[in-house]
DNA sequence: AAAACGGTTGAACAACCGTTCAACTAAGGA
DNA sequence: TCCTTAGTTGAACGGTTGTTCAACCGTTTT
């Protein structure tokens, strides 16, 4: 989607309310940040990608114990893993053969909590 | 995505941390949860929903002045503000022809809010 | 009553996305 | 050194999803 796009489809409508749309319009925030928050928010639309961010809050996790956990392959969780870290989401640390894996911080832990007071209303 | 499957397709490894693992099945949140949440997300993971929440937040906006707002056709944001009523995010209040939409409650804002607090970090 | 307008809806198409599969890398054990 | 194992990666397949298009409904206007 291309947002404010010049020459966009848009309403053919007759009776504009002007004076809301320009008002909506200085308010609205900058399309880039529109984008990336949207963008955040899809990471987290995944059942996988969140049951990951459960299972490594708090202790680190290695791939294989988060993937026998979820009961899926190593391939899918690392791949989501990826994701989550180009995101910079999740941090891991190598160690031997194991790489363990754990949130990046405390931020998304809030958020996850607040969405969870919102669907428990 | 199947989660906690039986007989899913898991990890082939040999050595597992079990005792991490039973710990973390343990206070892993019931599997309805984590579908009902990364649903939530994945609501919020559009920027065309995410830019009408913005616009219908305050002042309620008829579906005509959000596609003019947001350079869209009043069918793309009437199937987007379909899916926001399915997920009682907005309400809407019909007048004559038009049909006012705004922000079911504040619980949606404060999550866009912290959010945004992520984002710009 | 008929025309016009705001809004909704279903089908269709294209783009996107998550899992699978197979191949690969890096590290440890024999 | 060779084999095994943990983890990553790219291609491919199938399912999902957002927009477009056309038809439709309800309300207002003439």
């Amino acid at each position: 989607m291309k947002l404010y796009e010049k020459n966009a489809p848009s309403c053919e409508c007759e009776e504009l309310h002007e004076e809301v749309i320009n008002k909506k319009r200085e308010e609205m925030p900058a399309e880039n940040t529109l984008y990336d928050l949207s963008d955040f928010f899809k990471i987290l639309g995944d059942s996988t990608r969140v049951s990951i961010l459960f299972a490594i809050d708090g202790e680190p996790m290695c791939v294989c114990d988060i993937a026998n956990l979820l009961g899926m392959t190593k391939s899918a969780v690392s791949h989501q893993l990826k994701i989550l870290r180009q995101s910079d989401l999740v941090t891991y640390r190598k160690s031997g053969k194991n790489v363990y894996y754990t949130l990046a911080d405390d931020h998304v832990r809030d958020i996850i909590e607040k969405a969870l007071d919102h669907i428990n209303e």
